[in-house]
RNA sequence: GGGCGUAUAGCUCAGUUGGUUAGAGCGCUGUGUUGACAUCGCAGAGGUCACAAGUUCGAAUCUUGUUACGCCCA
């Protein structure tokens, strides 16, 4: 027997190692060629469960347990990401609690550290996506630091530079002065900030008293200025143009050049060019051949180039010293306020310095071609829809991506220089070794690169990589390409648009036909979820509270194609409340000892409770059926929800309550369980665990757990209209009278007679059919068909035939008089309406046929019921 | 500055190709009838679908504009 209410704590953890024993989560478990693969997004090593994971997994799981049940073979790929800086970061940041450096180390014990750490303390996430109920397939776990992975890593960098899609080259990149590395335009966040503009006048060389002023927002580049861009068509300076100015404080002669960068309505419409920290200074510079003066080191302090007085000063103190110097030079025109935006490092919070330096690129414009037509022929989909846009905005525009890092935790670039800086790539060091041997003719010492990869550059290969690639294994040849990507619209560029590339160069296919693009998890407010804000949640205090099932079901309902989730417990309470009604049906048909027999056909029930039950069923798992298929995790959601709540339990087990307390309820039993068994299977992706409690619980034996059960295949002609119909007749009688009684007070208890008059020969059979039914259910103790009315009784209107409620003098007349006025006046405005539409020429003309007969019958409809009401009105008006 | 998106009940949100008397959950109000369930049942109140114009026989739904908010990119 079920206890009385559902133990979530007892049940989870029980069911999830049931389930990993018999390996109900391993690929290859379904003897089909039917296969069905998701790669999960890896989470970072040093990753734990917030609200993100929890609906991104969530959502795939569902998926995932639909399509397992469906009988495919299921792969969901799991694995994390070596997080090149985040990694790196938690790992100083411990040395540094025993007043080490990682330079104290050394590059290889350091890194022995960082794999000990990842050994103790990495991938508790996992821990986490298991309590969600995620399944994974965990034999199969991936690191992208792992030894195959590192391979799949090294022979891409090696072909691509072969190809020459990959190359080194001197640039100005996004350096980070915090972490000493470059990152990518990605990793870069401009914010906006309260800036100033610092207004200089630089004189111009040979013309005494003549200055040229400039503006600037960084005030310290001056000190690495290398000349003045001022735009071709201004009048203001055309005769400066050629001549030189002074360069304050450091007194270099910088040339005055035109160039259309400088915007003459900007400022002064001159622009101080200091090609070496400015992306855009690189190019003026490149264009008018100005000098490249590196001024700072990779700590963002000025090196040696400037004036003494500034050398290993940070740069903003350099910009305060540099102003007041300007000033005391009476060269200080003004200072304005200015607003402007500032990039930042997304991992390190400082501010980035443009730095010339020596990187590796990737050619991702060359790159991006293949992947952008997949998407275009339709190969590869984006759901919602708009983010195609996003994806080719980006893809069309693309920049060089700089794919090298100056970090130790990741995979070190396969590059080996030579003594004269031949650069040799090979994916091992016995290859570059015999390569440089070759090219020099004896054997020669080789320095590897001592940079290592972006960690994009390895999850870019994730798809493939994770199934074997390069080697050529059974699992690649299967599943790939995989099915759907799951994943944030905050990675579509760092990801999606990177897998793309890198599938479709490597494999010649796209690495999924799908890519849905689910939405934020925000707190109630609609405030994005951080930690410094101090509003995150934390889903296993949800889990802990109100149970997996109650968070996943809370998440894929509210995941509502293009739109934010917002977090509200409340509603994760009320998910836990549907848990624990459905517990309670599932107990009620125990009670009731519903089973389902051998050869049990519910296609062939007699009753009508059933058949029109069986018929809800069957549209219910359509609705379920066609909304997952359509990404439309929400509308699945809603329609099991619907489905068990307000017409299993609300409606089919109040009527099952009569056949069960009589002898003649076999077939009901035997329906109510059958029924239940498919709200267990089709309810499973969603709430896995009380589900599987059920499954377990409810019958004697199972030919298999639900997590692998057969999701249910239904005959066409399954739905009995006539029956549905009838059932439907029958409820809204019953809230008919439910709803008048209670509008007029009288007492819930209280058994009443009805008076059923003027109803067609079907409604009176249907009346006499469920008799009892609508006695029990809507409180009425005798039935009299075509009877006179007596003094003092509630009317309405039921379909086509007026309900009688006589109250026997215990009515108040005047309430029942206003409350028949009001029906009255609601029905002739609804008729007003109709007449209207119906009265006009063009709509009788243009409207489909089924449309205009629609009206009419409505019209009609509301006229009979009108007559009623007025009659009823009439005769209450004679008392 | 460019692009995208959103405005529907007190709150959070559904509403698939234009044809509903516009729905749900929560909250609110009233009420509790035979042992599934008070983590519940039954009933009810509550909306000029942001605003304006247009297309159409017909607009929450399509078009344009306005306003507000959000996001991405520069």
């Amino acid at each position: 027997m079920l206890d009385k209410s559902y133990r979530l704590d007892e049940v989870e953890g029980k069911l999830y190692s049931k389930w990993i024993e018999q390996g109900a989560f391993s690929c290859g478990r379904a003897k089909t060629d039917d296969t069905y693969t998701i790669v999960i997004p890896p989470p970072n090593v040093t990753g734990s469960l917030h609200m993100g994971h929890a609906l991104n997994n969530t959502l795939q799981d569902v998926l995932i347990r639909f399509e397992r049940m469906r009988g495919k073979d299921t792969l969901w790929q799991p694995g994390m990401d070596h997080a090149g800086i985040a990694t790196q970061m938690v790992v100083e940041r411990q040395l540094a609690e025993q007043d080490i450096t990682r330079h104290d180390l050394g590059r290889e014990k350091f890194i022995d550290k960082v794999w000990e750490w990842k050994d103790q303390s990495g991938g508790q996430i996992f821990q986490q996506l298991q309590r969600l109920g995620a399944t994974c397939d965990w034999d199969r776990e991936r690191f992208t630091m792992d030894e195959g992975l590192s391979k799949a890593v090294r022979k891409v960098f090696v072909q691509l530079y072969k190809e020459g899609l990959i190359y080194r080259d001197k640039r100005l990149v996004n350096w980070d002065p915090k972490f000493h590395t470059a990152i990518s335009d990605l990793e870069v966040e401009q914010q906006e900030v309260n800036g100033h503009m610092w207004h200089f006048r630089y004189p111009v060389e040979g013309e005494e008293g003549r200055f040229i002023t400039v503006a600037t927002t960084r005030p310290e580049t001056m000190l690495g200025d290398t000349g003045i861009a001022v735009h071709p068509d201004d009048e203001r300076y055309k005769d400066l143009v050629g001549k030189y100015a002074i360069l304050p404080i450091v007194g270099r002669r910088i040339p005055i050049v035109a160039d259309e960068y400088a915007d003459p309505e900007q400022g002064s419409g001159a622009v101080k060019i200091t090609p070496a920290h400015d992306f855009n200074d690189f190019e003026v510079g490149k264009r008018a051949g100005l000098e490249v003066i590196n001024i700072m080191d990779e700590n963002a302090h000025l090196n040696d180039t400037v004036p003494e007085a500034y050398r290993g000063m940070e740069r903003f103190a350099a910009r305060k010293k540099v102003v007041a110097e300007i000033e005391s030079l009476g060269l200080l025109e003004k200072i304005d306020y200015h607003p402007h935006t500032v990039p930042y490092g997304d991992r390190s919070g400082v501010v980035i310095e443009p730095l010339l330096t020596d990187q590796w690129f990737a050619d991702a414009a060359t790159l991006a071609q293949p992947a952008i037509r997949a998407v275009e022929s339709g190969k590869t989909k984006f759901v919602p829809e708009k983010w195609t846009n996003t994806y080719y905005d980006w893809m069309r525009n693309i920049q060089p991506w700089c794919i090298s890092r100056q970090l130790w935790w990741g995979h070190r670039i396969p590059a080996w220089f030579g003594p004269d800086g031949m650069i040799f790539v090979e994916e091992t060091e016995e290859e570059a070794i015999k390569a440089a041997e070759d090219h020099y003719g004896k054997q020669t010492d080789l320095t590897q690169d001592n940079d290592v990869l972006d960690t994009w550059f390895s999850s870019a290969l994730w798809p493939f990589s994770t199934l074997g690639w390069p080697e050529k294994t059974p699992e690649l040849a299967r599943y790939y390409p995989t099915d759907v990507l799951v994943t944030g619209f905050d990675i579509i560029f760092f990801w999606v648009a990177r897998m793309m590339m890198m599938g479709l160069h490597f494999m010649e296919e796209a690495p999924f036909h799908t890519v849905y693009i689910h939405a934020l998890v925000r707190d109630e407010h609609g405030a994005k979820m951080s930690k410094s804000k101090g509003n995150v949640v934390d889903p296993l205090d949800l889990m802990d509270k109100y149970g997996a099932d109650a968070l996943r079901f809370f998440l894929s309902v509210s995941a509502a194609q293009g739109r934010d989730v917002r977090l509200s417990e409340q509603r994760v309470e009320g998910y836990r409340n549907f848990a624990t009604k459905l517990w309670n049906a599932a107990r009620f048909c125990e009670m009731n000892e519903c089973t389902v027999p051998d050869g049990f056909d519910p296609f062939a029930v007699k009753e009508t409770i059933n058949r029109w039950i069986v018929g809800e069923t069957v549209k219910c798992e359509k609705a379920v059926r066609d909304a997952l298929e359509s990404y439309r995790f929400n509308d699945a959601s809603n329609a099991i929800y619907a489905f068990t709540w307000n017409v299993f339990c609300d409606w089919y087990l109040e009527f099952a309550k009569l056949p069960f307390q009589g002898n003649d309820k076999a077939e009901t039993q035997a329906t109510a369980a059958w029924v239940l068994d498919q709200i267990l299977k089709i309810l499973h992706p969603f709430m896995p665990f009380v589900t599987e409690e059920l499954w377990g619980s409810v019958a004697a034996t199972r030919s298999s757990d639900l997590i692998v059960a057969d999701w249910p295949v239904y005959p066409a002609e399954a739905i009995d209209a006539a029956a549905a119909g009838e059932m439907e007749w029958v409820q809204e009688l019953i809230t008919g009278i439910r709803g008048v009684r209670s509008e007029m007070n009288v007492p819930a208890g209280a058994k009443i007679p009805l008076i059923f008059n003027g109803g067609s020969a079907e409604d009176k059979a249907c009346l006499e059919k469920h008799w009892d039914i609508i006695a029990r259910m809507a409180r009425i103790d005798s039935f009299n068909v075509d009877a006179d009315v007596p003094k003092g009784a509630l009317q309405f209107v039921h379909k086509g035939a007026t309900v009688v409620l006589p109250l026997a003098g215990a009515m108040d007349i005047d309430a029942e008089k206003a409350r028949l006025q009001k029906e009255i006046g609601k029905l002739s405005g609804y008729m007003t309406g109709l007449n209207k539409k119906l009265g006009n020429e063009k709509f009788v003309a243009n409207a489909p046929e089924e449309v205009v007969a629609g009206e009419k019958a409505k019209l009609a409809d509301a006229e009979i019921q009108l007559a009623k009401l007025n009659d009823a009105a009439a005769r209450l008006a004679e008392l």
